[in-house]
DNA sequence: AATGGTATAATTGTATACAAAAATACATAA
DNA sequence: TTATGTATTTTTGTATACAATTATACCATT
C-alpha cells in the first residue's frame, strides 16, 4: 500500500507555475502577480507566496516592484546545460553502475518497458504518445541520479534536467528522435545491469550529446 | 551611490538560517519549528515560513509533520561536491577568460588585492583573518561564475560553494593553505587577464584540486 | 507489561487584515 | 509641451486568526 502524503495547495501551485513557466506558457518578461494569481487559481495570496519564493530560489522568476517576471529558460541556457549535462551525467552513470540494487534496477527496467510500449505504440497506430514518452524518459533519468546515491549529483542534475522540459517536449514529438532515445537508455540499462561503470558513462554522454544535437538543430 | 533595495525580513531570515545551517550551528537531525524560530528571532510566522520553503528548495531542509529537519552537508556530499565542482569549474573558467571585460577583470584584482593584504597581514602579525579570507574567497569564485556569462553555470556552481562553506573555513584556517589559495587565485586570474582560456581552465580544476586534498585531509 | 483509546497539545496549512512602498495617473505651473 | 507635485491605485511585506492534521500524554483494559 503507497502512503498518500497529501499535497499542500502551496506544492501544488509550485508543481503547476514551475510546469506552466517551463514549458512556455509564460512567456520571458510576462509579469505575475500575486492577486492575479489569487484570481486565477482560486487561493488565498499565502501559498501563492510559497510557491514564487520557490521558483524564485530556481531562478525562473525575479521578484521587482512590480511583481515576479517571468525568465524562463533560454535557448543558450540549454546549450550551457547540456555542456554541464554532458561533463557530470556520466560521472552519475558511472557511480549508479557500480550502486545500483536489484530493486533499482526493476523500477527502471519498468519504466523503459513502459517506453517501449508507447514507442512500439506509435509504432504500429501512429498515434501521439509524446506527451507520455516524454514524462517517462524524465523518470529514467530521474531514476539514474537517484541510483547515484548521491544528493550532490541528484540535486545537480536533477534541476537542470527539469528545466530542459519545453525542449526536449519538442524533440520527442520527432518520432525517430524518440526511437532512438529509447534504444540509448536500454543500453545504458544494460550496462547499469552489468555493473561496468566505464560503459555505463560512455554511453551516458553519448547519450546526452546526441539529445542535444537533436534539440539543436530545431527552431524553437 | 549604491542603490539600497531595503532587504525584507524574510530574505533577512533566509540568509541567517541557510548560513547557520551550512556552518553547523544547527546540526543535522535538529528540528526547527516555526513557532521557536519566530520567538527566537522575533518575527510572526510568514517570512519564517517563505525562509524554509527556500531552504527546502535547496535541500538543506526537509519538512516533517514535527516541524523542519535540518539535513545540512556531509562529508560525502563534500567529496561528490568537488567532484563535480572539478569538471565544471574549470569550463566556466574557459568562458569566463573568454568574456570577461576589464570592469569585470578590475572587480576581481579588487578582490584579491584585499585577499592579499589580509593574508599579508596574517604572516606580518599572526592575527586570524580567517573569516576575512573564507569571504574573499567566495567573492572571488562567485565572481569568476557571474563573468562566465552563463546562468547555467552559475545556479550550478554558486549553490554547490556554497554548500561547501563550513569545510573551506575550516581549511583556511590553516595559514599556510590560505596563502596557497591566493596564489592560486592570482594564477587564475592572470590567465583570466590573458584571455587564455585553457590555462584558465587548467588552473582551475587543478585549484579545485589541491582545494579538495587540503579539506579531505582535515576531519571535520 | 502491553495495548488501545481518548483527550490534549503541538504543529503546520490557509485565509485575511493591515501596513508600507512603489507605480501610476492626473492636474497644475512654467 | 514639459516638468513637477500630489492623490490614487497597485502591489508586496508582515502579522494574526482560524482550521486541520498529527503527535503526545495519560488512563483504562486486558
Amino acid at each position: 500500500m503507497k502512503e498518500h502524503k497529501s499535497i499542500s495547495i502551496a506544492d501544488q501551485i509550485f508543481e503547476q507555475l514551475e510546469h506552466d513557466i517551463l514549458i512556455g506558457k509564460y512567456q520571458r518578461g510576462e509579469i505575475l502577480t500575486e492577486l492575479k494569481l489569487c484570481q486565477s487559481l482560486g487561493v488565498s495570496r499565502t501559498p501563492i507566496r510559497e510557491a514564487l519564493r520557490r521558483l524564485e530560489q530556481e531562478h525562473i522568476i525575479e521578484e521587482t516592484s512590480r511583481g515576479a517576471v517571468v525568465i524562463g529558460i533560454s535557448r543558450e541556457d540549454l546549450f550551457d546545460m547540456y555542456e554541464i549535462r554532458m561533463h557530470v551525467e556520466g560521472l552519475a552513470a558511472a557511480r549508479t553502475a557500480e550502486k545500483i540494487s536489484d530493486e533499482g534496477l526493476a523500477k527502471m527496467k519498468e519504466v523503459l518497458d513502459l517506453q517501449r510500449y508507447y514507442v512500439d505504440k506509435t509504432d504500429a497506430d501512429n498515434s501521439d504518445n509524446s506527451d507520455n514518452i516524454k514524462n517517462l524518459d524524465s523518470e529514467f533519468h530521474r531514476l539514474l541520479y537517484i541510483f547515484s546515491g548521491s544528493k550532490a549529483y541528484y540535486d545537480t542534475l536533477l534541476p537542470i534536467h527539469k528545466k530542459m522540459i519545453k525542449y526536449r517536449k519538442a524533440a520527442v514529438k520527432s518520432h525517430s528522435r524518440a526511437r532512438q532515445s529509447l534504444s540509448e537508455h536500454e543500453g545504458i540499462y544494460r550496462a547499469l545491469e552489468a555493473h561496468d561503470p566505464e560503459l555505463a558513462k560512455n554511453l551516458t554522454i553519448e547519450h546526452a550529446s546526441r539529445a542535444r544535437d537533436s534539440i539543436l538543430e530545431k527552431e524553437i
